[in-house]
DNA sequence: GCCGTTTTCGGCCCGACTGTTTTCAGTCG
């Protein structure tokens, strides 16, 4: 794990014991937002750390914990921290992530029932003890009991791989409940992240009762966490929450920027508004008049609230893209013209039964025909890829010329012979220059040694990435999300050399993959790189990943222009041939 | 703890829902 992630970490947890003792929010806050900083900084740490004001320049890192970073930086401890942890259990951090537990009743768990960890929670409630604090009824630990059944067998994070489909069908259900005449996904979801917590979806309905009751009791409902008028929460399968909000027509624009988030946009659009004597919240953007309760309740009418574009420009800022409302996103700066799906026209990364597939090489380019693409790249593993039937060279001159006949046959497609070259810890390419010279396109990718070192990674995959036949660098850092982190290489490092050298890096679609991450796509096109969005399809369904990669690219701030999947088929076959 | 086009003090987003208690605290997003 890089300097910064493990500090950040312990920023977080610094966080949730200074909030379970009751410290002043504020300061909390300032913790988290340190914590996320942190997340979000890609550079030397450590360097940074002997730059003087270099820490104080980031927004949201001050002289404090600037200097509680330097010196975390000397020796290892994060000061506070440690003596926090010495008065309050580590366990009770834990807790918070226990729906219906906050900080509050946490502090109260563990000084009042002795509650440290959630075995020590679930004793407290089975013996009594819980039963006997004031404000403790019996609704209230019937609900913490069943959040702690839950939390024990739900994984954590939904892949947005899961999400999305679940949302769309969701959407499809809903809509056709009497009196709903819009329904869409907000959230982590509607600005793509790569895992979701829950699902938020916004509806307009004439009729809002009875469509929170068709949400409520809809197939698949295991429990409902709350119903109101306007709003319900339920928990699906035991698996994942949904929440939804029905709000009139003329809110939805308001609504919908406001539970799309992220919390920090929503945030800096509330800073930007009461600095123009405007109040935002999710009814509209009002006049500011002074007075504490909500506008909406005395009657007043907003200056912009129907769709996200009319607030945006009543704050006088660029509408933006749901995929850069980051922290890490300003809300002055135009965003640039992201790339959407509709401009993909190729898939460059993809296998048949040759290697690992499930599709023949026919049944592959008449998939990507029905799908609307002008060319795919067949490249099937290299011969140390055993277990995914590699290919040796023998085996792959006759690939090639398997290929090139289907190609004869389909005026609709141009198809590519490639291969999906290993790349071997130390660099080396599986197949020997002449090999590789037959071949239209060449992806190289790590499959193996993914835990060796971040220099190791480094050194590795700028070899790969510099050697002229290799036209990409296929999921660059191998990780698969929640299971396992792949490499880690100085990825600013890599992406200068993969710039220098005219190789491009892989978002590999794959929503277990996503590697290029967001991030290291903004790293990427800083650099002046290249980007491949590539699915890595294994079977007809597996051209459906696009969308994830290219909301990856998106929130990576990727255009059209800067991928190489976006181009006009000459346009990519002239840079395919480029050295060679 | 951080920040500042009203800057070194004073403010920091805002509202729905629940449970338990009679007016609101806590949680969530």
């Amino acid at each position: 794990m890089s300097d910064q992630r493990e500090l950040a970490a312990q920023f977080d947890q610094l966080a949730a014991l200074m909030e379970i003792t009751g410290a002043n929010g504020f300061r909390v806050s300032a913790a988290r937002r340190v914590a996320r900083v942190l997340q979000e900084f890609d550079g030397d740490l450590r360097e940074l750390a002997e730059t003087p004001g270099g820490l104080e320049a980031m927004d949201g890192i001050g002289k404090g914990s600037a200097e509680r970073i330097r010196q975390w930086c000397r020796t290892g401890r994060l000061e506070g921290r440690d003596r926090i942890a010495a008065e309050v259990p580590d366990g009770l951090i834990g807790l918070l992530d226990i729906s219906g537990l906050g900080p509050k009743t946490v502090g109260r768990l563990w000084r009042e029932a002795g509650v440290t960890d959630t075995a020590t929670l679930r004793e407290a409630i089975n013996d009594g003890r819980l039963a006997s604090l004031p404000r403790m009824g019996a609704k209230t630990i019937a609900n913490i009991s069943d959040s702690l059944d839950f939390a024990a067998k739900a994984a954590q994070r939904t892949s947005i791989g899961a999400a999305l489909p679940l949302a769309t069908q969701l959407c499809a259900a809903l809509a056709s409940v009497p009196g709903t005449t819009r329904i869409d996904w907000a959230g982590s979801l509607r600005r793509g992240c790569e895992t979701i917590g829950d699902i938020d979806l916004l509806a307009i309905s004439g009729d809002p009762t009875c469509l929170i009751a068709a949400f409520t009791t809809q197939p698949g409902v295991t429990k409902v966490l709350a119903a109101g008028d306007t709003k319900a929460s339920v928990r699906l399968n035991d698996q994942i929450q949904i929440d939804l909000r029905v709000v009139p027509e003329q809110e939805f624009g308001a609504a919908w920027l406001y539970f799309t988030g992220s919390k920090e946009h929503n945030v800096a659009l509330r800073h930007r508004a009461q600095q123009r004597n405007l109040r935002l919240n999710e009814y509209g953007l009002f006049p500011d008049d002074g007075e504490e309760s909500p506008p909406q309740d005395r009657g007043k009418r907003p200056i912009a609230s129907q769709t996200e574009q009319d607030i945006y420009e009543a704050l006088e800022l660029p509408w933006r893209p749901p995929e850069l409302r980051e922290s890490r996103d300003g809300i002055t700066e135009p965003p640039p013209d992201l790339i959407t799906v509709e401009d993909i026209c190729r898939d460059l990364h993809t296998h048949t039964t040759a290697s690992d597939g499930h599709l023949s090489i026919r049944d592959m380019a008449e998939e990507a025909i029905r799908r609307g693409f002008d060319s795919l790249a067949i490249t099937d593993h290299s011969r140390s890829s055993v277990q995914a039937n590699g290919l040796d060279a023998d085996r792959l001159r006759s690939h090639i010329e398997a290929i090139r006949e289907v190609d004869a046959s389909l005026p609709e497609i141009t198809l590519l012979a490639g291969s999906e070259v290993d790349i071997h810890a130390d660099g080396r390419l599986d197949y020997d220059d002449e090999i590789l010279a037959m071949l239209d396109i060449v992806v190289a990718s790590p499959h193996a040694a993914l835990k060796q070192s971040p220099d190791d990674a480094t050194a590795r995959l700028i070899e790969a990435a510099s050697h002229p036949l290799v036209h990409i660098i296929g999921h660059p850092t191998g990780r698969m999300i929640g299971r396992r982190p792949g490499l880690e290489p100085d990825m600013r490092a890599l992406c200068a050399a993969a710039a220098a050298h005219g190789t491009a890096l892989e978002i590999n679609a794959n929503p277990k993959r996503l590697d290029l991450c967001d991030r290291h796509v903004r790293i990427a096109l800083e650099c002046g790189g290249l980007i491949s969005i590539n699915t890595d399809a294994h079977q007809a369904g597996h051209f459906d990943f696009l969308r994830y990669g290219v909301l990856t690219g998106r929130r990576g701030t990727l255009t059209a222009e800067a991928c190489i999947n976006a181009w006009p088929l000459s346009r990519l076959l002239e840079w395919l041939d480029r050295g060679s």
